[in-house]
DNA sequence: CTTCATACTGTACAAATGTCCAGTATTTAG
DNA sequence: CTAAATACTGGACATTTGTACAGTATGAAG
């Protein structure tokens, strides 16, 4: 995929905004106007560019019809009260394999959807569901079939419930440090409670919880 | 806030249709071409008059500039994989003045969208998120913070977790049977554990449960 | 019966809007 | 230097679109 020059993503991003904040996308007047173009080719060229690139979709002939294509992760932009919220579509792992899930859409057990504000997660690191088997985890409050949203590629604070994979298991345990050496504790008195941090990989650190009705 | 006709619910829903699946809102005359009016001032003054009875926004002159203010089923109907999925938009209250909330946009703390599968809620019904305080609900590993999703109008059944009305507050209690009479009972050792259901309102059912990272 | 709201038809026009053509700088790549 | 891409100006035109005015028909309310 090309990258936008930064005229370009000024452009997009004043039609994202306005898609936004008055849940109308401009026209191309609106946008030379913005801009003080002084006509609306130079809209419609940059527009167009857009579309070549693949960050925007234009239906030809219609009004105000641009949808903002978005690159970086699945989501959409809601329009919502006054504002607008951004969701993403986080899929459901009941068990992870070894590495990170690529295009694991065979073990998908079902999606979440979820506002990004709600996590407060940067739209593009990669996010995932992981359906939490038994109550290793009862001592944080988890139970047995919660969904954790798991966030790859985050450095975990001391204290944060991390996934991470032990002998080809993904397991949820506390991230804590202890003289200044990370460690994994394990929050039910029936599991070993500490694991050295190196004998293991860490998945990603839980921003967020989602439970079910049963 | 008026009723609608017939004719009026067929042209806001359509316009809603319209904006969920193309992600566009219609013009007058496609409007008028899809019920199969010869003229757009039929869709004109339909469209006047769901704006006078505060079912829609239109901004004058400004192409396809429809906005439908959700009365009661607030969602939208996202493509999500190779199906689509309903996401409703839900306000969170931090606290909830006797009654139901009707329009308390002043007690609102924020929002949270779910899609409906997750939930498994009728889109219909009316509900909201309850920011839980203190740690009344601890025994069923529900925390300070956490965001509990409530159904309004749903029969509880034994077992359920139940957001009820004492004293004009709003607190979340287990919902449970004995001796063939509802009682509520706190899950936390420090609360009265047992209340006659008669002495209190049940406010709605909590069907699912969002926590954030804190 | 009359009045009113609802639900349309038909014509028309002006404003909003998309889009084409022909240029001019400026920058970037080779 | 040359060619190509980028970033515009200016004018023009055809559609799309919102909207006003003038009617017709139907059913409900009084």
């Amino acid at each position: 995929m090309k990258d936008l020059t930064a005229r370009q993503r000024q452009i997009l991003n004043f039609i994202r905004s306005k898609q936004d904040s008055e849940g109308l996308a401009p026209t191309f007047r609106e946008i030379a106007s913005h801009f003080r173009f002084r006509s609306p080719n130079a809209a419609l060229a940059h527009v167009q560019a857009l579309c070549q690139k693949g960050f925007l979709k234009h239906l030809p002939g219609r009004a105000r019809s641009f949808f903002a294509l978005d690159q970086e992760g699945s989501g959409w932009t809601l329009p919502h009260g006054r504002g607008s919220v951004r969701v993403v579509s986080v899929p459901i792992y009941g068990s992870i394999p070894a590495g990170l899930p690529q295009d694991a859409s065979q073990e998908q057990e079902g999606c979440v959807l979820i506002d990004v504000e709600t996590l407060g997660i940067k739209p593009t690191a990669r996010t995932f569901g992981l359906k939490v088997r038994g109550d290793s985890m009862l001592g944080r409050n988890i139970v047995d079939g919660d969904i954790a949203i798991v966030e790859h590629g985050v450095q975990p604070r001391p204290g944060d419930v991390v996934a991470a994979l032990i002998d080809g298991q993904v397991t949820l345990k506390t991230f804590i440090m202890q003289r200044g050496k990370p460690y994994l504790r394990a929050e039910n008195p029936r599991y070993p409670s500490l694991v050295p941090q190196e004998e293991l990989q860490i998945q990603g650190v839980m921003v967020a919880l989602v439970r079910k009705r049963k």
